[in-house]
DNA sequence: ATAATGATTCGCT
DNA sequence: GCGAATCATTATG
């Protein structure tokens, strides 16, 4: 068994984890936890700090609205406990967590991680010379960092496929966290304003964005 | 086959 | 604060 820095025996989430019915909610229980990518040996992690929900086909920002299904979306169906993994903006790779059962295309993504191991490998890639603040604060740098591409975008979250997440007992109590829009998604209209962007209160490494 | 469009970031002002 | 970079995905003809 291994054990994280305040002793805590380390669990890796199992796809049952990712289950849960309500989105807004597996996207608030995902802060705390850790995500680690382990590829060619090169493993980094960090606590996620900053989370965004998208409420499959009832969602105008979610790529399944009105259940839409391409070949992107379709891993987004898959059921809860993969990853969905897509490009924006021609440029940047953004991670989310599949959740709810098979056949409900809700996802989460990760917009910011609190850096823990592999930083010199995440500087490395993100081509910084040392550690700064926006190493991780961020959907795209976050997964740049991490090594995180379309390539993993439906694989299953577990240590076979080089990522995972697991729990460290870190939680946080409904005042520690804050609630507001999300980013990016004015087109959404009346789903735009929506408080579903979800981070960790005066956590400095949570992204900046506004 | 072609054209429009971002769940963003970075550099400059 | 503002605008460019840049390309897979998608819808449409």
């Amino acid at each position: 068994m291994n054990f994280s820095k305040n002793n805590f025996p380390t669990k890796v989430l199992t796809s049952e984890w990712y289950q849960i019915q309500d989105v807004t909610l597996a996207a608030k229980r995902l802060l705390g936890k850790v995500v680690v990518t382990e590829f060619n040996g090169l493993r980094t992690s960090g606590i996620i700090v900053e989370t965004e929900a998208y409420n499959g086909i009832y969602d105008k920002a979610c790529h399944a609205f009105g259940n839409r299904r391409t070949p992107r979306t379709e891993v987004m169906y898959a059921g809860g406990g993969v990853a969905y993994v897509y490009l924006c903006y021609g440029i940047h790779h953004l991670f989310n967590v599949v959740t709810n059962r098979k056949g409900v295309p809700d996802a989460v993504l990760i917009r910011a991680i609190e850096p823990l191991e592999g930083i010199e490998i995440m500087l490395e890639r993100r081509k910084m010379p040392q550690l700064k603040r926006t190493l991780t604060s961020g959907p795209g740098v976050l997964s740049s960092a991490m090594g995180i591409s379309t390539c993993s975008s439906g694989a299953a979250l577990s240590k076979e496929s080089g990522i995972w997440i697991e729990d460290h007992g870190i939680t946080y109590s409904e005042n520690e966290l804050q609630a507001g829009p999300r980013i990016g998604v004015a087109y959404a209209e009346e789903h735009a304003l929506l408080p579903w962007r979800f981070s960790v209160k005066k956590n400095p490494w949570v992204s900046s964005s506004k």
